[in-house]
RNA sequence: GGGCGCUUAGCUCAGCUGGCUAGAGCACUGCCCUUACAUGGCAGGUGUCACAGGUUCGAAUCCUGUAGCGCUCACCA
């Protein structure tokens, strides 16, 4: 017996505080270039700073320490990275919040104070997180972690910045971007959302400049007229012809615009359009052009060098100070209205001037902020972008991808073939099609960022006259780079570019030559693309005594992420990671793992309190059970829905809340809830708080979020615990170790030649990033093979036989190794005392003892181990053992009492070679064999065509009972025989099946006739008898 | 509108390249507090595999179409 005890359950709180620190002490987790094996590598997906990780995260990063353990313990190099995102515009707008609260905004603050400011609450969350991760038993490389704006990182975003500018891959442009007008900064694409608008589309007349008539255009954005500088007709359009040449004098301003015409402008269906087009539904033919308010009216006037017109200030009101001068005096009344206000108030001015011809419903997408949610505005402004459609970029992330992925003929690489090409994996493979085509159709990428939160863009830049262009070399000379433009009013603009080295000595002459810094920040996911990069300290890892890093751990084995990071970060990563490390891939696979839902398939979320905090699962179930149900729920097919209960905060019992409708139609939980044993106690939820319409008491507290579903996790761990101390009850510690003991027990055989296929099932999942059926092999292993048949077949032997006690050894052991990647903390503790046991090895199966679970080796079971004959006698074992035990349960039993089996001598062979174990698990007190004449009071039953009888199960038989079970069984196997039968008459499938499949056929229709006629004769039998 | 998924037991989900009488967990019913475990054991009931066609000896599985749901990209004429 061990010496260590173990207490009756497994407390997780009571376990997890010390294993952490033992992993820590151990500094297990730890990984140098130098290390010996095949370095395996994962980044994590740095979780912003902005809030605690939720169920998403627990998700994600449960899954890549399941990779990152499975690697380390196969004895690779394994470096599992972790670190938090500044997360610029979330973080930052998170802070004003804060601030707002106070009655404070951003401006009331300098630059430095405010982002000091920022810098508090990110030590806050990044404390938060590595802590949580911690806790989670993230076994992540605490000395390596890494923040998106640490020097670091830093000194990466300033090299890579340098050198895409250098390369005429960085420009500046005049375009129009998605402007958010709260947070008043520019937005890639990505960061703009679509959502349904109610709108309308109104009808304007504007007249002809030479009194002629009028032409009308349709438009949802009546406020932007005021910017128009031109109206656009198809040149097909029957009416283009008349009036070529002519202009419109613009309503409320009274610009003169020219007609333009134009092949985008949409043909009403009347006019010969598309009918199938949307547009031609609405289209009046004519297009009003507001080249600085629409991104293909930007187009359009690039194509007719139209004026682009900008009415609007930045935070969407209009304006006469960014670029409108012509503003007539009708116009004026406009000037400082609202965009909102401003709409309304051209409709009314249209309206009373009779030039309103029409106005109609219309339902369209309209591009929201994905920070601030208001209406995002097209705006004309100066950026700066990445040109992510140069091949350099973007033809390079798709000539990464795996040919067998890729959708029709991949371009093959120009100027031959580099490492990486082709080398890009994604599982599941369907998410290639979104990486494909997020490059094919890639515009360019606005990286500017008109916020304090971020890294400062390196460009300091002067707008000269042009007379007196200064020479070009003189920067450039001393090591910067630099970019000119001319601006429309023929003034030179001179962008100087810096790398961090040369910060000292160029900043003071740049600021004494009158340049001065770009006040924006860059897009936070120009710092994410760099991760696996700068995390391992490229350009220069020497200078963060990180050397050989880059080497060693670039590219990574893995990326794990969700859907949607494929476009805002996977390609980003793929494309600067393969631009500056010479083709070389970040990462060689993707893998996306699936999205948790609440029960009603809605996305978790603060403002619907409908997310289970992992910090609650943990408190309450434990790491581990949290880990495995995570791992069990990882579907590849499907989001999981996963139905959020609430924690009754009176009784801590797991209730299902009464839920309301939204305005919306979203399904929440009811904001407050009765305790299910005492409904006078009320409590808050979490979609009561976060609306506020309720506020949490003493008396009416809050309720945190739970769900039923973890308990199958805390369940398990408690059984694996419950089965080690069993385990550890029957094992000798005065043993004399034995070495390479043989099996010879059925039961024995059995399970290692089980547990050799659940290795191989996990290893086979594994290599597909498959997690659910990683946590079914595991669960059905060990609870459905090892506790409920294993520990149980050989609960009468173990104790006298050394050979089993080898085996049980051994294959606890191997449990323990394989659950260490989903449940570590209680397999560690189990560890230990396992491990304190003498070892016994079993022939075929090596298992190197080990200080710590963590540091194990991942068992590799020779195939000898794996018995088809061994597995195919217990099965059927197990089947007679089920057969007996059914008929114990129709006619309880007592599960005491102990019964008589009588078998024909063929079924005795089996029971004889499995050893007493049939006898054990199916309650036997004998098995005899069956006479001529069965006993008296004996119930017969069938078993692979065999016809079998128990005895003694009660002190006399129930003739009725007996003849219902009969009857039931005649009835299935008739059915039964009739399926069968009704397939072998049909001569195709006799001429066409596989002859094994027909050869099955045939013996399941004998045994079901057998089992039939057995069936049939012992009804007999009991008629007779009565 | 384009693309990608999903629809299997009351609930949450597995079922890959077609072939045992379609599975698991939870929930439910009955019997067991048997010296590892009641966070447990044994047994049990539960399905027109969304619908309609097609291919095939054979379809939950492959093909086509329909409906519903979800995600995603595009679209503010």
């Amino acid at each position: 017996m061990s010496e260590i005890t173990l207490a009756k359950s497994y407390s997780p709180s009571e376990h997890e505080p010390s294993i952490l620190a033992r992993w820590q002490a151990a500094g297990c987790f730890h990984a140098e270039a130098k290390s010996a094996g095949e370095p395996y590598a994962i980044f994590i997906p740095p979780p912003n700073v902005t809030a605690a990780l939720h169920l998403g995260h627990a998700l994600n990063n449960t899954l890549q320490d399941i990779l990152i353990r499975v690697a380390r313990m196969r004895g690779m190099n394994a470096l599992w990275v972790p670190g938090t995102d500044h997360a610029g515009i979330a973080t930052q707008s998170v802070v004003e919040k804060r601030l707002a609260l106070q009655g404070k905004r951003r401006t009331d603050f300098t630059r430095e104070t405010f982002v000091a400011k920022v810098q508090e609450w990110k030590d806050e969350y990044e404390a938060v997180i590595l802590s949580q991760l911690r806790s989670m038993g993230a076994s992540c490389d605490e000395a390596r972690t890494r923040f998106t704006m640490d020097p670091v990182c830093t000194a990466a975003v300033r090299e890579a910045f340098f050198r895409l500018f250098q390369d005429g891959l960085i420009e500046r442009g005049k375009r129009i971007v998605n402007w958010d007008p709260v947070s008043q900064t520019a937005l890639a694409d990505d960061e703009v959302e679509m959502e349904e608008v109610d709108g309308f589309f109104w009808y304007l007349r504007y007249p002809l400049e030479d009194g002629s008539g009028h032409i009308t255009v349709a438009t949802t954005r009546p406020e932007t007229m005021l910017g128009d500088t031109a109206v656009g007709i198809n040149p097909r359009d029957p009416r283009a012809a008349a009036l070529r040449g002519k202009s419109v004098r613009l309503p409320i301003v009274g610009r003169v615009i020219p007609i333009v015409e134009d092949d985008y402008v949409v043909m009403p269906a009347a006019m010969g359009g598309d009918p199938a087009d949307a547009k031609a539904e609405f289209a009046t033919g004519f297009l009003k052009v507001t080249p600085a308010h629409d991104a293909n009216d930007f187009e359009i006037g690039r194509r007719h060098a139209l004026e682009a017109i900008n009415v609007l200030a930045p935070d969407g009101s209009i304006s006469d100070r960014h670029g409108w001068s012509d503003v007539s005096a009708h116009a004026k009344q406009f000037v400082g209205l609202s965009r909102e206000d401003a709409r309304t108030a051209i409709v009314a001015w249209f309206k009373a001037q009779g030039l309103l011809e029409s106005v109609k419903p219309y339902r369209h997408g309209v591009g929201h902020s994905y920070r601030s949610h208001v209406p995002v505005e097209p705006y004309l402004s100066d950026q700066w972008y990445v040109r992510v459609t140069d091949p350099r970029l973007s033809a390079s992330a798709l000539r990464s991808m795996n040919p067998a992925q890729f959708d029709g003929t991949q371009v093959s690489s120009q100027g031959g073939a580099r490492g990486g090409d082709g080398e890009l994996t994604f599982f599941p493979a369907r998410y290639a099609k979104t990486f494909q085509h997020w490059h094919e159709g890639i515009r360019d990428w606005c990286i500017s960022r008109q916020l304090w939160w971020g890294h400062r863009i390196p460009v300091w830049s002067r707008i000269v006259d042009s007379s007196a262009p200064p020479s070009a070399s003189q920067w450039t000379a001393r090591g910067a780079a630099e970019m000119r433009r001319t601006l429309p009013d023929g003034r030179i603009e001179i962008f100087v570019c810096i790398p961090e080295s040369l910060d000292a000595t160029l900043i003071p002459a740049l600021v004494e030559s009158g340049f001065t810094q770009d006040a924006d920040v860059l897009d936070t996911w120009f710092s994410s693309a760099l991760w696996p990069m700068s995390t391992l300290g490229w350009p220069n890892p020497a200078r963060f005594a990180m050397d050989g890093m880059l080497e060693t751990f670039n590219p990574s084995a893995v990326l794990s992420t969700a859907r949607e990071i494929i476009t805002l970060w996977v390609s980003r990563m793929v494309m600067f990671n393969r631009y500056f490390l010479n083709g070389r891939l970040p990462f060689r696979h993707v893998f996306i793992h699936c999205v948790v839902q609440d029960g009603f398939g809605q996305k978790m979320s603060k403002s619907l309190g409908n997310g289970v905090d992992p910090r609650d699962i943990i408190a309450t179930h434990g790491s581990d059970a949290m880990r495995f149900v995570l791992t069990q729920i990882s579907t590849a097919t499907q989001d999981v829905r996963l139905p959020v209960d609430v924690l009754c905060p009176f009784t801590n019992e797991t209730f299902s809340p009464t839920t309301i409708t939204t305005p919306a139609g979203q399904v929440v939980a009811a904001p407050i809830q009765s305790c299910p044993t005492d409904p006078t106690r009320k409590m808050v939820t979490a979609f009561g708080a976060s609306t506020g319409a309720v506020t949490a008491t003493t008396e009416m507290p809050l309720a945190r979020n739970s769900s039923a579903r973890f308990d199958i996790g805390r369940n398990f761990a408690t059984k694996l615990w419950n089965a080690s101390r069993f385990a550890l009850a029957q094992l000798g510690t005065t043993a004399t170790p034995a070495h390479d003991v043989v099996p010879i027990a059925l039961a024995d055989r059995w399970i290692l030649s089980r547990f050799t296929r659940t290795v191989q099932r996990i290893e086979e999942s594994l290599a597909q990033y498959q997690f659910n059926p990683i946590a079914e092999a595991l669960y059905e292993f060990v609870w459905r093979d090892f506790c409920d048949w294993y520990l149980e077949a050989i609960k009468p032997t173990v104790k006298s036989d050394p050979v089993q006690q080898a085996v049980l050894r051994a294959v606890m052991d191997g449990i323990l190794r394989i659950m260490h990647p989903v449940m570590p903390f209680v397999t560690e503790v189990l560890w230990t005392a396992v491990q304190s046991v003498p070892a016994m090895s079993v022939r075929g199966l090596d298992l190197p003892a080990s200080a710590l679970a963590t540091q194990a080796r991942w068992p590799v079971p020779s195939t000898a181990l794996n018995d088809g004959q061994a597995i195919a006698a217990f099965e059927r074992v197990q089947a007679l053992v089920v057969a007996i035990r059914n008929i114990r349960g129709e006619r309880k039993v007592n599960d005491r009492r102990r019964i008589v089996l009588h078998a024909l001598p063929e079924i005795m062979r089996i029971i004889d070679e499995a050893g007493g174990i049939v006898e054990t698990l199916a309650g036997l007190e004998r098995v005899e064999v069956v006479a001529s004449n069965r006993p008296a009071d004996a119930v017969g039953f069938s078993f692979a065509g065999c016809e079998l009888f128990v005895s003694a199960l009660a002190e006399a038989l129930d003739v009725d009972a007996e003849r219902t079970r009969l009857e039931a069984i005649i009835a299935d196997r008739s059915r039964a025989v009739g399926g069968f039968e009704g397939k072998l008459s049909n001569p195709g499938y006799l001429a066409k099946a596989k002859p094994e499949v027909v050869e099955q056929t045939r013996r399941m229709l004998s045994e079901a006739q057998a089992d039939l006629a057995a069936g049939r004769r012992a009804l007999e039998l009991l008629a007779s008898s009565v």
